[in-house]
DNA sequence: GCATATAGTTCAGCCCGCTTAACTACCAAG
DNA sequence: CTTGGTAGTTAAGCGGGCTGAACTATATGC
């Protein structure tokens, strides 16, 4: 057992801190639009990785295909995905948020982050500055990170 | 509608990026270990903050004093949590994990663990140093504003 | 052209979470 | 002791997520 790093440690610390607040945000918000956990998760996939075909759903979340073509379905007709044809392959169906979706997500990140802004607000301009360029080291790696998954 | 700070703005894509990778990860967790969501947010819950009734854990997690009875009776028949007697409230149960609930935990928490190790050992020295004291600083900060509510 | 594989949908059926309502057991105040 | 409130359980019923299986339609390799 190696002992963890400083900075893993400051990772862990951070993480602890802040996982059961944003976690319940998060939570509350999907059920005040009336979206299961499920069908609000597909929507942020959607907002982060853009459009996709179904059976990419099924994989990210390790479903059945059955499984996501019925989750999808119900965002479509709640009018937050658009499911368009694949020119290229007439088989496949291409997701994407509609506006609509893409506003909603939005709000969430509004509500959600507002917290967040407050807590940027204590700080000084220097560490500010330090924060920020951190916080994109991290984002950045994080981002390698899963496109190697 | 002020513009967001770039602070905030890094704040929110690292927020973003983490809690999507999180939620997955304590989704399969949980998933694997025969559980539910809900009912390994329980386990959860009972972790961080201890011993409680049945009626905490509906106002938790906002659901009726039934469902959370329902919820936390799966977790007594799968053996990860005790109902025991309240001596001072003969009404009142007292739940609390069992060792086996811990030790389910403790193993989720080191998986969380193992990716923010491989995340941060994906930075140069000088990276690890930057985001260590910048963590720190939010930490801190977090903490403080904690306190003033 | 034909066989096989792939993308997606639909359906029956199951389990789960949740609520309402009815109930037991207990506490506490008059 | 009675009355009213509180902690918790139970049961019926609803809707949601998920699966396996059957199906359509399209793509691809021989």
């Amino acid at each position: 057992m190696t002992r963890p790093s400083p900075v893993s440690q400051s990772l862990r610390a951070w993480m602890d801190v802040f996982m059961h607040r944003s976690m319940r945000n998060w939570h509350n918000f999907a059920k005040s639009a009336g979206l299961s956990m499920p069908q609000f998760s597909i929507l942020m996939q959607l907002h982060h990785k853009g459009a996709c075909g179904v059976s990419e759903i099924g994989e990210r979340f390790d479903i059945t295909n059955a499984a996501a073509s019925q989750l999808v379905d119900k965002l479509v007709q709640s009018g937050y995905v658009e499911r368009g044809e694949d020119p290229s392959d007439r088989r496949a169906k291409v997701l994407k948020l509609t506006s609509s979706g893409q506003a909603l997500i939005e709000r969430g990140g509004q509500e959600r982050h507002r917290w967040m802004d407050d807590l940027v607000k204590s700080l000084s301009a220097d560490e500010q500055k330090q924060v920020s360029e951190a916080l994109d080291i991290l984002t950045d790696a994080a981002q390698r990170m899963e496109e190697k998954t």
